[in-house]
RNA sequence: GCAGGUGUGAUCUAGUCUGGUAGGAUCCAAGCUUCCCAAGCUUGAUGCUCGGGUUCAAAUCCCGGCACCUGCACCA
């Protein structure tokens, strides 16, 4: 059994591990499974609560960001705001001869305009009528066939409104932001962050959980003016390095402050950002030196996006995209704006209001009303918006209102120079997002957390994210021991720290069995607990011992788990 | 979706070519052992991916589905 590539793992020995510790399995697996499901086990739904936990941590506690919980089946004028439902919704041909599929629409651009716009039906003359044949190998391609990548639903049981299952949790904190910008007091920046479950219906998910079709993930977007796009903490962590990939250069380390002035970085709240994804997956347990910030390539990058950076694990599959962070502009509101009638908006207010002297157009209701009856209130209101320079107040204006000209005589209206007071602006406000996978955050844990000795298997899981905190034995199940040790473990629990109680194998086996697992410590009681009232505290990655009065334990524990407290700094 | 490969207890695997009682190892469980690093012993549980066909007889041969792996395509 080789690994894939050299001096990473084996997908299948993680897979196997995964599936014989229940930490996850594919899902339906007795009814023949299906592809792109799995299930998270015990061990690995309390890993994947622990990973959520260390990021709200983060984001939540530490960045102050707040979180909200929307709905997964969502209609479908949401998707056709963001964008999804036309990028969702290809139409794929493929070769009779080769098998190869393409996209119908980039073989037509050559030769008609805006294929992206086209109906299948249009595609398929379109290409009969042009001659398109196979860009291989010439063959005969097939009719235009549609390919959606969102799984499509039907709100209401009778039929009712088409809605869909959302492809990411980003777009409720968009349509939304009227509201949230609110609940922040108006003011900027603010963030907001979302976990849960995405959907996409993947032609052909592989492997294993990282490229599920039902999948998890932690999103945050934050959103700033765009003249002022700054982040309390920046300062503090500008000398920090990053190992960068940028487009077009070598791989380098570079501080927070020398990639933006370099202008390699964007700006500062996009290195911040990637900053805080560094921190939290070290924290998580990943291994720095497999880790890097790759940038988007001006072409893969979307075309509003102003600067896009993923976060990339080496992985027993390769290289593989954990975390997005992506300055999206104003995109995502804007796109909301124009297809709501919200006003997703902030309004910037200037140190001081500004004067401003302006020659304004005064429409005569009074004397427009009987001229124009019904079509009165739309002339004043253009009226009111049309530029005045050089209009002469004697003469009348014309107006195209609708494709017919409408004459306004001069007693309609007056013209005059008014002083406004203008005291602030409304912008659409930029967003910075960071986008993590989770599930395939949880495989890299997996991936560059397991150790091997001969045959022996350790998970190397920091404390914070391990499933089981302690392991708890008695050396014997006899003589009390076990009575002895199910109390400490009962007492361990109430103070919220997840244990094991093992009392079955030699104690060599317990040890074996929580090392894999990931369990940090294990605490055995023995004869000597009796006589002394300690029991053992044992370190997985040492396998060093130290004793502990019972008394002092649930301390102990709490601290260890905590981190507040080191193994080697135990009294 | 296409092409190729693979599918045997929870895991790794023998058996498939050449049809004839499904075997081992690990793990798991119960027990013995004053048992601190997967020791040993006893006992036990769990399996041929699913469906159809051929045959007296199918894990084995044939057809189809499903899943997994690799490549292609796809990847907001």
């Amino acid at each position: 059994m080789k690994p894939c590539y050299r001096d990473t793992m084996d997908p299948n020995i993680v897979l196997g591990l995964a599936k014989r510790r229940g930490f996850f399995f594919p899902s339906f697996e007795i009814y023949g499974g299906m592809a792109g499901m799995y299930d998270y086990g015990p061990l690995g739904s309390a890993m994947k609560n622990n990973i959520e936990s260390l990021w709200r941590k983060n984001y939540v506690l530490h960045e102050g960001l707040s979180e909200i919980f929307s709905p997964i089946i969502s209609p479908e004028e949401v998707f056709r705001a963001s964008g999804h439902l036309a990028e969702f919704s290809d139409f794929s041909v493929q070769c009779q001869k080769c098998k190869q599929a393409f996209r119908a629409d980039h073989l037509l651009e050559e030769v008609v305009d805006n294929p992206d716009s086209m109906s299948q039906k249009e595609l398929g003359e379109a290409m009969v009528s042009n001659d398109i044949k196979c860009p291989s190998c010439k063959g005969e391609l097939s009719e235009p066939v549609a390919v959606n990548l969102m799984f499509k639903t039907t709100v209401g049981p009778l039929g009712g409104r088409d809605g869909y299952m959302r492809p990411e949790t980003a777009q409720a904190m968009f349509f939304n932001f009227h509201l949230l910008h609110r609940f922040y007091r108006e003011k900027l920046p603010f963030g907001i962050v979302q976990l849960g479950k995405g959907f996409r219906n993947e032609i052909s998910p592989r492997q294993g959980i990282t490229r599920l079709r039902e999948f998890n993930m932690m999103e945050a977007e934050v959103f700033f003016d765009p003249e002022n796009k700054v982040w309390p903490g920046f300062a503090e962590v500008a000398d920090l390095k990053l190992r960068l990939l940028p487009d077009g250069l070598e791989e380098q380390e570079l501080s927070l402050k020398d990639a933006v002035s370099k202008g390699i970085i964007a700006n500062e709240p996009l290195a911040y950002f990637m900053h805080v994804t560094k921190k939290i997956l070290l924290a998580a347990g990943l291994d720095d030196k497999r880790l890097r910030f790759r940038q988007h390539l001006k072409t893969e990058m979307a075309h509003y996006a102003e600067d896009c950076w993923d976060c990339e694990a080496l992985t027993g599959y390769g290289w593989l995209e954990l975390v997005g962070v992506a300055d999206r502009g104003c995109y995502d509101l804007q796109s909301h704006i124009d297809h709501s009638d919200a006003e997703l908006t902030a309004f910037i207010r200037f140190p001081e209001p500004i004067e401003m002297e302006a020659t304004v157009i005064v429409p005569n209701l009074s004397a427009l009303g009987p001229l124009f009856k019904g079509k009165a209130g739309a002339i004043a209101t253009r009226l009111g918006e049309m530029p005045c320079d050089g209009l002469d107040a004697t003469m009348p204006i014309v107006l195209d209102m609708d494709g017919e000209e409408v004459t306004v005589p001069a007693n309609c209206f007056t013209i005059s120079q008014e002083i406004k007071k203008v005291s602030g602006k409304r912008i659409v406000p930029h967003v910075i997002e960071p986008s993590y996978g989770l599930d395939r955050i949880f495989y890299t844990v997996m991936d560059h957390n397991y150790k091997e000795d001969g045959e022996y298997v350790t998970l190397g899981l920091p404390i914070a994210i391990a499933p089981i905190k302690f392991g708890v034995f008695p050396l014997m199940t006899k003589d009390g021991l076990d009575d002895i040790a199910s109390e400490v473990d009962k007492k361990l629990r109430q103070k919220g720290l997840l244990t094991y109680y093992d009392g079955s194998g030699t104690i060599g086996r317990r040890y074996a069995r929580m090392d894999e697992a990931g369990t940090p410590f294990c605490i055995t009681v023995d004869y000597e607990s009796k006589e002394d009232d300690c029991v053992t505290i044992r370190d997985r990655d040492t396998k060093d011992q130290k004793r502990v009065k019972m008394d002092d334990l649930d301390k102990v524990a709490i601290s260890l788990a905590d981190s507040s407290l080191t193994f080697e700094a135990i009294g």
